[in-house]
Formats: C-alpha cells, sequence, structure tokens
DNA sequence: TTTTACTGTTACATTTACGTAACCAGTTAC
DNA sequence: GTAACTGGTTACGTAAATGTAACAGTAAAA
C-alpha cells in the first residue's frame, strides 16, 4: 500500500488517506456496480481533468482498491474494477451516497 | 448550507462535499460520541493546527452537521457537539472507522 | 505585576492539488 | 498519407489547503 498507517493511527484517518480527497469516492462509487473503461469513468466526471484521473487511479491500484487490466490492443483498452478489498467499500459506498440522496440533495429514498 | 448542491450532483459527491477533506471525518469521528470542548479535539488530532481546526469546525457547523456553544466564561469555554443531521451520519462515521481497524490497521474486531 | 488558562484571529509563507495545452504511440478507416 | 481513436505523459502555471508565528482578551492565581 502506498499510504501505510502507523499502528495507533485514527482508524477512521486510516480510512480516509484511502478513499478521502475529492474525487476516490466518487471513482470507487462509479466503479462499484461496474468495471469500467477510462473513458467511460471520464465521461461520468466532467470536471476532472485526465491528468488528475490517471492520478487517482494509479494510487487506488497501488492501494489495492481497484485493478487495471490493460488489453493489447489498438486503439487502447483499459478497464478498471473493483478488487476484492475495494467490494468490501462497496456497502459504505452506498450509504455514503444515499445519505447525499436524502439529506443533502432532499430525494426520499 | 456553505456547500450547496446542485440536484443532478452525484449523490456521493453530495455527501463529500460536506464530510470530504483531510480532516472533516476525524472531527466528526470524534464528535460522534461526546460533546467536546475545542481543546479536547485539538488534544484529539496533534497534527492539525489550531487555525485550520477552527476553519474546519465553522464549516462543518455552516453546513449543519455540528453546533457550536460558547458559555460567558473566563477563561472561554466553548463546546463542539453534534446535531440531529450530524448524529444522523454516525453510522457511517462508524463503518468507516471499522473498516479501517480492520483492512487497513489489520486489527480483527 | 506577571503568568496561566482557553479559544481564537491575522499576516504571511509554503506545500499540495489541480488544470491546461501540447504531445505520443500504433493501427484502422478514409 | 492523413486523420481518428484511446489512454495516457509531460511541462508549466494557478489555485487551494495548510502551516507558522505572533497577537488578543479577561479573570484568577502566583
Amino acid at each position: 500500500m502506498k499510504n501505510k498507517p502507523d499502528q495507533n493511527a485514527c482508524p477512521a484517518t486510516a480510512t480516509m488517506a484511502l478513499i478521502g480527497g475529492r474525487w476516490k469516492t466518487i471513482i470507487l462509487y462509479i466503479l462499484s456496480d461496474h468495471t469500467r473503461r477510462f473513458g467511460e469513468i471520464a465521461a461520468r466526471m466532467p470536471t476532472i481533468s485526465r491528468k488528475v484521473l490517471t492520478e487517482q487511479l494509479k494510487e487506488l491500484e497501488a492501494d489495492g482498491l481497484i485493478s487495471r487490466t490493460q488489453y493489447k490492443e489498438i486503439p487502447p483498452r483499459v478497464d478498471y474494477a473493483m478488487t476484492e478489498l475495494g467490494n468490501s467499500l462497496t456497502p459504505i459506498l452506498n450509504d455514503i451516497a444515499d445519505w447525499g440522496k436524502e439529506k443533502v440533495l432532499g430525494q426520499t429514498l
């Protein structure tokens, strides 16, 4: 893992080191129900630059939350998918989305 | 609310606008089981500067997640507590902490 | 009279995050 | 032979986040 925690760290901090930041939760949420190509992720996140998206994907992969599969095709095709570790976050990601729907966007579930 | 969402925003993004960032989840986690004074929060977060802690607390208050109570005493005493809205996040905060304990820190629950 | 306690604020500097624009590779379609 | 497709990378500049250090204010204690 890229973000190595120290053992007496706050457990909430430990999690947020992996999924915090402006983009990672969104990326994981997008991947939580689908394997997706780079371009598909980018299309669902119109406000992130390709450069930063690449960086975030690399970090998520380094942290073991997603996997990257590159096919030997031209034009290139790259798939991103949740790993087992990433999938263990899915309930939390759904709760986060549900909370946002209900409490922030004011949509009834 | 300070962070006004637009209606067709990603619900995960909507939540992360309120609790994202390096510090807010930690602050909320610290307050989730206790009303605490400014100094108590600071003592539990040794690496945040007082200036930034003040800013984050103000934003959390502006977003309706915590409340601030200032007592007319010298030396000053200020309490921070979860609001009802903040408390509705508690299950998520606990899940985040549990996930960090188990998956990142490697502690068995 | 000086210090301590507590919760800040302010000015300033620095670090980190993010964006923009240009460029690359290799095959296919025009 | 040139453009388009896809998933990037690189150089560069800007914006946001955070830190540091000093200061404020008032009562009680030393």
